[in-house]
RNA sequence: GGAGCAGUAGCUCAGUUGGUUAGAGUAUCGGCCUGUCACGCCGAGGGUCACGGGUUCGAGUCCCGUCUGCUCCGCCA
């Protein structure tokens, strides 16, 4: 059908007839002259067609904007000073002899080349959003990492295995998909919010190093990061500690963006405790490209006479921290727009103070808390935060956990704002989390990672006498303030899963109708084992630029998990659910 | 469940204090044009101002509700 790519044309094919196939991009029509650039996946190459071949031309005057042709013609050199430095092809063209329209094609509803297309016309008409360069390099991107990744672990021995898409509710966790099933009534499936049980059934199945790019569903609301199909290279090996893992997955990081990207990653990568990262940034997911770190001084406002600091500056369960940010100016407006800000977290204000003159002591520091602070509290503050002539300090002071988000937050915000953010890959471990966080509207423990995770503790008598104080064998994969991969070690001892188990206030008998197969597994000789998954969308986002994982993702949802190309979820018929065995209570939900 | 932003020509947008026939760019269609590459020039067509209600002599504009898209909180690892 065609004898070259569009864009691969070059000097080297001067002379030599061609056959190419492609999509009109744009025709100019010079009346003497018709220029049309073909495209198709490797790029655009310019065919002209001149009046003398009248049958080529008359079809050539027929054509519009992504008529899908094929055209026979001869590639020369462009006539001098008509070559085109901005086209890879641009130094030569193809002289067309032949037309055949393989397809004609009705106006497309949006220009391929404008650069603003609302984002429901481009989900509807996807399939013509996809035909953009732009698009088409992402998805090449795409499928050049998951290549690269499948190489890496087949040469460390990795077996691909798939695993059931009709599986089992799990308890914890999100909510599940749930499939009806015809030959259960009443009872139904749910897809996987990942393979995880699965694949600890395999390392207790001997096949010791496994790995799947897999779909996983999660029915919870979307965001710019979060779709409810969503893809995870999902990992796990047998006989293995955390670092060998790791050491393994950072490789696996370095070489990807040294041979995608170009980029060198460092060795190791950086490692953070759970805790100095919600000490430092607010978050378990830091971004290390912003220089601007949280400042603990809960110890020095305990005492204050400002009941705003000082009750959560005594409160277990309180924190009082501070962002500086150096050469700050700002209005009083936009320290306004940033307490709103903060206040989307749940702060109920955003003290600060202003430094004048870091030289001048209290007199050079411009506050309305100021009169509420002693020296003491001052000269401490102002020695922890670093802070200098010019610096802006912040302050957050509630419980620990909106301090945490509300700062956090502010710190990344301030630094889009101030463009602070560094060009360059900043991966890192978050390790040693807790490995239960107490539930205060369900008054219980529940897992911070998930219920298999190994405790750092060998006993279960030190486990259940205080899970809170507890931490985990699990640890995440944080890349520019994304968290792109989560793993631990495993449970691999039935009592200590059970211990997990009945820490959580799932009871034995809720245990074993729920993952009695588990559990029955741990029993009949299960090696030690850990691994890690990795929102492969999330990496793909992150590595072309993308600022949503919609643009990486061929037929992505909207916000509210529709889909605009097929119109899905779309009702079912009466037949199809008498057969599942479901009546709606409501005959009407549209 | 909640907060914010948006919805006007196929697309991207403007539309002032509520006031005559709702505009621009681009796309489309027709004509002219032999070296363009965002070709150029001339002309034409194209509107349920998201939907429903209300206020008013009069609503794209003000009010209430609904829907849709996006960002975020909750939710989610």
């Amino acid at each position: 059908m065609r004898s070259h790519s569009c864009g691969l044309l070059n000097e080297s094919l001067i002379n030599e007839p061609v056959i190419l196939c492609g999509w009109v991009n744009r025709r100019r029509d010079h009346g003497g002259v018709i220029f049309i650039d073909l495209r198709d996946r490797s790029g655009l190459v310019q065919v002209v067609f001149n009046p003398e071949l009248a049958d080529a031309f008359a079809l050539a005057e027929q054509v519009r904007n992504e008529y899908v042709l094929r055209i026979t013609g001869t590639v020369r050199r462009r006539p001098e000073g008509t070559e085109n430095p901005e086209l890879a092809t641009g130094q030569v063209e193809v002289v067309g002899q032949y037309i055949d329209i393989l397809n004609a094609a009705e106006t497309p509803p949006f220009q391929l080349d404008e650069a603003h297309v609302g984002e429901d016309i481009r989900l509807r008409y996807r399939y013509i959003d996809l035909r953009r360069p732009e698009m088409q390099a992402r998805l090449q991107l795409r499928a050049n990492i998951t290549r690269l990744l499948r190489q890496f672990l087949d040469e460390q021995g990795f077996l691909e295995i798939e695993t059931p898409m009709l599986t089992k509710a799990t308890p914890e966790g999100a909510r599940d998909y749930l499939v009806p099933s015809r030959t259960h009534p009443g009872q139904f499936f749910a897809l996987p919010q990942s393979p995880q049980l699965f694949k600890q059934l395999l390392m207790m199945s001997g096949m010791e190093r496994y790995y799947q790019i897999v779909r996983c569903f999660r029915d919870e609301d979307l965001r710019a990061d979060r779709q409810p199909e969503f893809t995870q290279l999902d990992i796990e090996m047998s006989f293995i500690d955390e670092s060998i893992i790791k050491n393994m997955m950072e490789s696996m990081m370095r070489q990807l963006f040294k041979e995608v990207k170009g980029e060198q990653l460092p060795e190791p990568f950086p490692s953070m405790s759970y805790e100095d990262a919600m000490l430092r940034y607010g978050t378990d997911k830091p971004d290390l490209r912003v220089p601007l770190v949280l400042t603990e001084v809960s110890d020095l406002m305990a005492e204050v006479k400002f009941k705003v600091f000082a009750k959560p500056a005594n409160d277990p369960e309180g924190r009082v921290a501070a962002l500086c940010v150096p050469r700050l100016k700002i209005s009083r407006k936009q320290i306004d727009d940033y307490t709103d800000f903060v206040a989307i977290y749940g702060a109920k204000g955003l003290a600060y103070i202003k430094v004048n003159d870091i030289t001048a002591g209290r007199n050079g520091l411009q506050s309305p808390i100021l009169k509420f602070l002693p020296d003491k509290a001052i000269e401490g503050l102002l020695e922890r935060t670093k802070a200098d002539s010019g610096s802006l300090i912040f302050f957050g002071a509630d419980k620990a956990k909106i301090v945490n988000e509300a700062l956090g937050a502010l710190r990344l915000k301030i630094a889009e704002d101030l463009k602070l953010i560094q060009k360059n890959w900043k991966p890192l471990w978050i390790v040693d989390y807790p490995m239960f966080e107490w539930d205060e509207t369900e008054k219980r423990w529940v897992s911070l990672h998930h219920p298999f995770t190994a405790p750092n503790v060998q006993d279960i008598e030190t486990l259940e006498a205080n899970p809170g104080a507890c931490l985990s064998r699990a640890y995440d994969m944080v890349l520019n303030g994304e968290e792109i991969g989560g793993g631990s070690i495993r449970i691999h001892r039935p009592e200590m899963q059970s211990a997990v188990f009945r820490v959580l206030g799932i009871g034995e008998q809720e245990a074993s109708e729920k993952f009695g197969f588990l559990l029955d597994a741990l029993k009949y000789g299960c090696p030690p084992h850990g691994g890690i998954a990795f929102g492969l969308d999330r990496l793909v986002m992150l590595m072309c630029g993308a600022s949503s994982i919609r643009d990486v993702i061929a037929f992505p949802k909207t916000q509210t998990a529709s889909c605009l190309l097929t119109s899905a979820p779309s009702p079912a018929s009466p037949a199809q659910l008498r057969e599942l065995h479901i009546r709606l209570r409501s005959n009407n939900p549209h």
